[in-house]
DNA sequence: TAGATTGTTAATCGATTAACAATC
DNA sequence: TAGATTGTTAATCGATTAACAATC
């Protein structure tokens, strides 16, 4: 246990041992090593001890971890054991897929509130939530404790959303508009935009580009 | 100009290169700076600069960068001079948004199949492109020059899914499910699940968490 | 005990930033 | 020319990995 700050990249990590350990605690298995979490998720062994004992010695030596003391651990750092409310932002398309995701997220966040800015949305009902139009944000933000925004709203709409969730007092955005928000320091977004990821992927694209070997031998 | 090869955060930057380029050449700007961009885009200049300059000599020096001539010169780099035939498997709430994104991507990327497993869906359109079903993955990739592949389909079938893409040749895939995919040397996966994303956002939300003081002393 | 595995320090690797000569 | 800005090297910072004593 050190008291250093946390990087982001550790942060990042912990979802993803939080859901596998899920999973191994569905199928009952008692404890887990490093090294079995390594392998299953593309992680080095000793990154994951590290990453682990920022928080606390959780892991018994000769053992590995246990599963459920690890989740609950987890679940503690990453503020789980609390119910969070969000809010979402913009009703199209995106936003109806996120909203019905909310049924996954089984993880105490929670999807407490709709905007969207057309005339027609308004009223109708998102999985028993009625979308409310965003003159009414920062008041619905503040009255019923949301502390997290998700943006689905157009591009051009983004910064103005963003700013209304900050004058709101929102603790954190999750932006998925391919816009860099400004937002003061306090208030921590993490971008969404897969635009990003699926056209950076063509880089990778064997297009003449100058590129390693690859051989197509599959794993099994 | 190096010839090294090139980072992943490297190559995760030049779509956001592209897209502020994109709105200055909409604006009629004629050339920019790596400070402006920086501070557009919260990027550090020397960043910028170095980053460009792994792929040329796009700036000129006292002046900057010209708008048309970079957006060409990363488009090429990223290979987006050519159409990029999409596969999206999986034609639920999010499969069926991204679909619809489809327009936004004018980079020349573009969905040009759909798969899905459940029978009802199949033969319906989204997007004027009809569901076929997954049994006929493989020969439809190999077929129609597809090279990416989006998977938006349950958790629990993306492996599988993902193992098919790979039988079929697939070059790159974009997962959106939990899971960490196995795929050969060679078959470039992005995450874009964002849950990570969203739950990662709650260990700053402020609990109490300038927590570098935590106890967790435990005894087992 | 013997084998396994942690937590942690030290070594390595990689990415970001500063600085500045070159030059438009 | 004077001011601006690149491309690039060197310095710094940070993150990953290796190694191993401690110990279950």
């Amino acid at each position: 246990m050190k008291s250093e700050k946390i990087s982001d990249a550790v942060v990042r990590r912990l979802p993803v041992y939080l859901r596998f350990l899920n999973e191994l605690s569905r199928r009952e298995v008692p404890t887990v090593s490093s090294q079995e979490l390594g392998q299953k998720l593309d992680l080095n062994p000793a990154q994951i001890r590290k990453d682990l004992a920022y928080f606390g010695d959780f892991g018994r030596k000769g053992i590995g971890y246990d599963v459920s003391y690890l989740i609950e651990k987890i679940r503690q750092i990453l503020n789980l054991d609390q119910q969070i409310n969000v809010a979402l932002i913009g009703a199209g398309n995106l936003g109806q897929a996120l909203s019905n995701y909310n049924a996954y997220l089984k993880d105490n966040m929670k999807i407490v509130a709709v905007f969207d800015a057309s005339p027609e949305k308004i009223g109708s009902q998102i999985n028993n939530i009625t979308i409310q139009p965003i003159e009414v944000l920062v008041d619905a933000v503040k009255g019923n404790h949301i502390r997290i925004g998700i943006i689905t709203v157009p591009d051009v709409e983004a910064q103005r959303v963003a700013d209304q969730l900050v004058a709101a007092g929102i603790e954190a955005i999750l932006n998925f508009a391919p816009t860099i928000l400004k937002v003061p320091a306090g208030v921590r977004v993490h971008a969404a935009d897969f635009t990003t990821d699926l056209i950076s992927l063509a880089y990778y694209l064997d297009g003449g580009k100058e590129r390693s070997e690859h051989d197509s031998k599959m794993v099994d």
